[in-house]
DNA sequence: GTTTTGCAAACTGTTGACAATATGATCGGG
DNA sequence: CCCGATCATATTGTCAACAGTTTGCAAAAC
């Protein structure tokens, strides 16, 4: 059962898969991961040949990638990784605010017991992670619960918008900052989310994951003031 | 000076131009001109001959195009016009509801005087084009109206996603309808949302913005019920 | 010593060619 | 007469080479 699945994963892969599918996926990751820094300059042979394909695949990445707002593109001149300035990543933060909490909204309209029990299970495991103090298990708890919910309502548009706004955020927070204070105050933010959706009411779930993504983006902004 | 500001325009233009963005620009006309149908394929090579390129600057069109969800990609099979079926369309339509709800929010946090009169004006004109059933002039103040609600915010990445947005929905509508019933209806809640935007009032905007999309979703799925 | 001009290397944009895969028709078998 | 296998054709995926532009350095002029 195992091997059929794992077949049928190889097979999946293998058909969105394409060579440019690949390479794509490699250097999301390397600028996801920080390995590449905003500002910082793309060579398309360095990178085929460390990746061990041809420049064409490279390019097909390119262009991926720079609809996705991850990559700047200057004619003449070659690919750089985005910056995203204080003033961007505000403007993001304003526009994942509205698709979060339009997300909560649908999901209010139509959200199953289960799905109910997930995000309940998710808080208390974050509040755990809170009262420990403990980051490392806290941040994948926090996304794995924005997904559930942006994911949770079926629309498989609004998950890829959220989420794509979510990944150029990544190259804002990229620039070295901890982030860590006022995580005990999310988890409250969480928790009026999750009374919202269980109450059913779209309005109000809404106003509670508006206002979370707003917080956040308050959040980052006094902690990166000094910065700079 | 307006000879610095024509030799800027150009230097901009050709700044990003690169045969690539040229390519682009074309196809993207073609498929939301309705030229090629959704499901329809598109030929590499012919689309290259026809426009008297060579097949990398169309792929690379092709890319961002499928980035943007306005094509489909097989791998070895091809690119094909994104098929935008009723239950996509409503997805599309509940995000597309979203996002334009949080644009009326956040300009009615900053709406300025001239802003407020040039969408009075607009309302003024569409009530103009309601009373002589002129259809044809009424779609592009619609248009107009819209997009200077979402450009209005000064949120370039909230105009770019709504935009984004609205082109998906064009290979929806492309299945040739003529979706006229009710505009009288929309003008109504197009004067809702100025009126809360005129009172500086962040939720009542939202949920005006958001209930003239909803609404607006309500009357093409009606208009089509019939069709499929 | 500073600035400008010219040159060379590197890189990007584009093209054409080769390899791999899918499509469609023809032929053979049931 | 219908169905399946085989082969030719067409199309996509990938690669390598060419042309045009930019960049950085060095030499010359001021």
């Amino acid at each position: 059962m195992a091997q059929l699945n794992t077949a049928l994963d190889a097979l999946d892969l293998l058909k969105t898969s394409s060579l440019s599918r690949v390479v794509l996926v490699e250097i999301e990751k390397m600028i996801l991961s920080g390995l590449y820094a905003p500002g910082e300059k793309l060579n398309e042979k360095n990178l085929a040949d460390r990746l061990g394909v041809s420049r064409g695949p490279v390019r097909d990445a390119f262009q991926v990638l720079h609809t996705r707002g991850l990559l700047e593109m200057i004619p003449n001149r070659g690919v750089f990784v985005q910056q995203v300035t204080r003033h961007d990543a505000v403007a993001i933060y304003d526009v994942r605010a509205g698709v979060f909490g339009t997300a909560c909204r649908l999901l209010a309209e139509r959200i199953t017991s289960a799905q109910s029990a997930e995000l309940n299970l998710l808080l208390a495991q974050m509040d755990g992670a809170g009262a420990d103090r403990d980051l490392e298990a806290y941040f994948p708890l926090n996304i794995a619960f924005h997904t559930a919910i942006v994911t949770g309502t079926g629309n498989a548009i609004l998950a890829e918008t959220y989420l794509g706004l979510v990944s150029r955020l990544q190259l804002f927070r990229a620039r070295g900052l901890l982030y860590g204070g006022g995580f005990a105050n999310s988890n409250i933010e969480h928790r009026a989310i999750v009374a919202a959706l269980d109450a059913r009411d779209p309005r109000a779930a809404f106003e509670a994951g508006f206002a979370h993504v707003q917080a956040g983006k308050a959040r980052i902004l006094k902690e990166t003031s000094a910065h700079e």
